[in-house]
RNA sequence: CGAGGGGUAGAGCAGCCUGGUAGCUCGUUUGGCUCAUAACCAAAAGGUCGCAAGUUCAAAUCUUGCCCCCUCAACCA
């Protein structure tokens, strides 16, 4: 059996937990289950991006040492994806000095590939940022938020240079030993590749003071790029350790905003590197609350913590693995929330597993052994093209299917007329194709999954609570 | 000339690449059943497939033009 490694993207952390980061992680741990379910080995790693400037003020601003700042949201991040029932086996803290001391080694080993430049731009010293020459124009040259003239400023950056990959990059896109999904997205990159500079991945430390610093230069620490996507192969050990048995990466999973530099500049890297691409990047759509993008001025956040607490991790797991799609933009309101936990999940699910182990129970019947169960061709294809929600309609169309079963078969006339035999072979059927479709549940729904095994293995009982009790 | 996605029944979506009776879920209406969480099953109503032109025996599906919405390009996941 073979070794698989999936990756999370490490959210930055000046904030709380967004409903947002739920996807990420539901997604890679769908994949991760199912690839244990087919018995392979699995690491999954998560973890989070703890340094630059943002974070450096915010912790500033609260008075609290930007170490303790940092240390608690990676903690709440931790809590959350626990809350998820996410299932990973690594968890990366850009601040962690292992990591930093690799980072650096990594640095190092592609210095062939970096050189130190100059850039000039139009400078806001209240915003403490670069603008864009449009940016410029559009303001006629005045800070609008700090009422304050743009400076000219020239400052050294240390670049990465994506040219010398670009073609490997291309080859390893359209070639699709690094697949891209979904596919619009892989054309998207594509023609974004072909106008890629190279990447400024250093900042003077005079304006970026949390960071890690790049060796050799006193004057410079790294930026984002470097520090934070080294964490997939850093968190493995590397280059201390060789990574060989889990690196290229099964899969990726990102976020459709950050899929860019997942597939130029983390490339890039990785070539530099000498090490093998991913096997497949997994880019995700965002969540909309009521259409529109969740936003802290417009007061429409959902928090996914509150999610949770109303209706628990299942139901949490069932919404965002099937009403969100798997690569596009999906809605999220109470309502349609709601729907599905009671129309389905209760009234599908629930019901089902209650109406069929009562009935069995009634009628004293039980399993004399649980037939071994194959996962059948169609959900496998489903599952390893990463269509997850899609795997999973298929699995409940089984489950309305059971319902249907029930009703044409009446196994209550059965118990009546007292043909036991032919009620025991009908309940068994039942109760077989249960268990079929519960291991197709499995990834998406590991607890309640397991509840069923429970209740339908030896001798069947209904459970003491409604799985799903409607609200 | 920045790039990408979308516009299909009241709502949310699939179908489009590989043209050939327009499909799914929810909602609505009606009927059935009683094992079950007032749950389950069935049937019906409901669509000029954004607009216009073209190709074709045949277009939601291919081509062209236009209109509208969204996203990314820049640190609000």
């Amino acid at each position: 059996m073979g070794k698989v490694y999936i990756t999370t993207a490490i959210p930055y952390v000046n904030g709380v937990p967004h409903v947002g980061h739920a996807v990420d992680y539901l997604l890679a741990d769908v994949c991760a289950r199912y690839q244990k379910q087919l018995g392979n080995e699995v690491r999954f790693q998560a973890g989070t991006d703890e340094h630059g400037s943002k974070i450096w003020q915010k912790a500033k601003e609260q008075n609290i040492p930007v170490e303790e700042y940092v240390a608690a949201n990676s903690k709440k991040f931790q809590d959350f994806i626990s809350k998820l029932g996410v299932e990973y086996t690594d968890f990366v803290r850009t601040t962690d000095s292992d990591h930093q001391e690799r980072v650096q080694k990594i640095w190092e080993k592609i210095k062939d590939h970096i050189y130190l430049a100059k850039y000039e731009g139009w400078y806001c010293s209240g915003c403490e940022r670069f603008i864009t020459d449009k940016e410029y124009e559009e303001n006629n040259g005045v800070c609008p938020d700090h009422q304050k003239p743009y400076e000219k400023l020239e400052e050294e950056n240390y670049y990465l240079k994506i040219s010398d990959f670009k073609d490997q990059i291309r080859d390893a896109i359209e070639s699709h030993k690094m697949l891209i999904l979904p596919e619009f997205r892989e054309k998207e990159i594509l023609k974004l590749l072909e106008e890629s500079p190279d990447v400024s991945i250093s900042r003077p430390r005079s304006q970026l003071t949390w960071g890690i610093p790049v060796p050799g230069d006193d004057n410079q620490v790294m930026y984002v790029w470097m520090d934070a996507l080294s964490n997939y192969i850093t968190v493995l050990s590397y280059p201390d350790e060789d990574i060989s048995n889990w690196w290229p990466a099964y899969a990726q999973f990102v976020g459709k905003d950050i899929l860019r530099f997942h597939a130029l500049i983390w490339p890039a890297i990785l070539l530099a590197l000498g090490l093998e691409l991913p096997k497949t990047l997994s880019s995700h759509g965002m969540i909309l609350a009521n259409g529109q993008k969740m936003s802290k001025s417009i007061g429409n956040v959902i928090d996914p913590l509150e999610v949770l607490e109303k209706h628990g991790t299942e139901a949490f797991r069932y919404y965002f693995l099937r009403h969100v799609d798997t690569f596009a933009d999906s809605d999220f309101t109470w309502e349609k929330f709601e729907d599905a936990y009671n129309n389905e999940l209760a009234n599908d699910l629930g019901n089902l597993v209650q109406r069929l182990s009562t009935m069995c129970k009634k009628n004293n019947f039980s399993l004399n052994h649980v037939p071994e169960i194959k996962l059948e061709k169609e959900y496998c294809d489903l599952m390893n093209e990463f269509r997850f929600k899609d795997a999973f309609d298929f699995a409940w169309e089984k489950v309305q299917a059971i319902n249907k079963k029930i009703d044409d078969e009446k196994p209550w006339a059965l118990a009546k007329e007292g043909n036991v035999e032919k009620l025991n072979q009908v309940l068994s059927g039942l109760v077989v194709n249960l268990l079929e479709v519960n291991e197709l549940l499995k990834p998406f729904l590991p607890e309640t999954s397991a509840k069923i095994a429970e209740i339908f293995t030896n001798e069947i009982m209904p459970p003491a609570e409604p799985l799903f009790p409607k609200k």
